[in-house]
DNA sequence: ACCTGAACACCGTTCAAGT
DNA sequence: ACCTGAACACCGTTCAAGT
């Protein structure tokens, strides 16, 4: 009982870069990306600090390929996902929105992809097929460009959250500030108002992915517009 | 000549809060928000690190100080250029564009903006100013809270930027990833080389402030369709 | 070939001690 | 009231030493 007997099934898996970008990964998931130390992921996979660089060459490339594992796993889900009919609007949506899916599983992303400063093979993949999508849509060159600036982030699945909701929603602490701050930011105030009352059927400040994808449709409704002038 | 006379009006000027941040944004101007280190600004100032704790809490609260004096200065400048005419789409316009000139002149603002988790005074009058001037432009609340999300980070005068172009354009290396990526990703070499191909005319990738004023544009007209529906 | 311990140069922050 | 030195608990990373 107190001795493994099979031990060429489960004999301390050997350290590799895939096993190290995975634990990160997991690491990042569950714990948040600031847990995410080298001396923290050596303890997870039960090793020093300083065996991890025998595997990779430092902090920044295991960054570069936890993005990496990210995007493979949105591509891979967008051309399986893939229509060959339909408008460039609809295939476009339901692009960007798996790739949304996958990143709220991974909420850690958005913030390590917008540091990185080298494009990798996978995001370069990605990207191609987005413009493959608008260039065979009949836009331009010049166009296309626009619209990957246009759509920005969001083509990833994410965008900037200007100070996002905090996660409870202390419907008490909302009614105060509303009253202290009615005065100085009416505006504010009357907007704070509607949302708080909203909030007993949408149990949040705002449904993000209500917002989301209202955004993501009028930037293509522009775009759509802009693609065959009237 | 080795001594100072006048030793009245600079007699080592006292720390403070205000000086604190001052010499916090000049280092994160200059040498970018990396070097903002608690050591390094108390260098700055000619003092110890610890001495810093007698005027602010934590560094927390120096980036929460940087962050407010920065928008300030947003706010002054976008009340002087305030002009009580023209339709809602130029008077947002303008605000959004100054907002933007006073952050390309703090690169690291951006960044540090989207990791507060706290709503400062000068950042609840920003946007009540701009709820204002939707609500005053007849837009309903549910409308106006759409508005925000659509505009994003952009409201502020910024943008994620999903890979930066590098600083050097550098035709050579450019030319040669081209060659090399036709095959594997040929959408992104036909823009690619139209970029650079552009290049002789804007010396750069592409021009982010023609980019941010093309989407910022798609956006406003977007929502005006939706203000007043036909 | 892979893993380790000790060490280095950095962090933010606390605290008792100085003036 | 303000500043300081020493110290603590953390970082990422290097390197010589182990097996």
């Amino acid at each position: 009982m107190a001795t493994r007997t099979d031990l060429s099934v489960e004999p301390r898996t050997p350290l590799s870069r895939e096993r190290v970008l995975r634990a990160a990964i997991a690491l990042a998931d569950e714990r948040g990306i600031e847990s995410l130390s080298m001396r923290k992921l050596g303890q997870e996979l039960g090793v020093e600090a300083m065996s991890l660089y025998n595997h990779v060459a430092n902090k920044e490339e295991i960054l570069n390929g936890m993005v990496d594992v990210v995007v493979s796993e949105i591509n891979d889900a967008v051309s399986a996902a893939d229509a060959p009919f339909g408008d460039w609007t609809t295939a476009m949506r339901r692009r960007i929105l798996s790739a949304r899916e996958i990143l709220l599983r991974h909420p850690w992303a958005p913030g390590v992809i917008e540091s990185r400063t080298n494009m990798s093979m996978p995001m370069l993949g990605y990207f191609d097929s987005v413009i493959g999508l608008l260039r065979d849509a009949g836009f331009s060159i010049d166009q296309t460009h626009h619209a990957l600036h246009v759509l920005g982030s969001r083509i990833l699945g994410f965008t900037q959250e200007l100070y996002e909701d905090s996660d409870e929603p202390d419907p008490e602490a909302m009614a105060i500030f509303i009253q202290q701050m009615a005065g100085t930011y009416p505006h504010l105030t009357e907007m704070a108002k509607q949302i708080s009352h909203d909030e007993a059927t949408t149990l949040r400040g705002c449904d993000d992915q209500v917002e989301f994808e209202f955004a993501l449709d009028l930037m293509l409704d522009g775009l759509e517009r802009l693609r065959d002038p009237a």
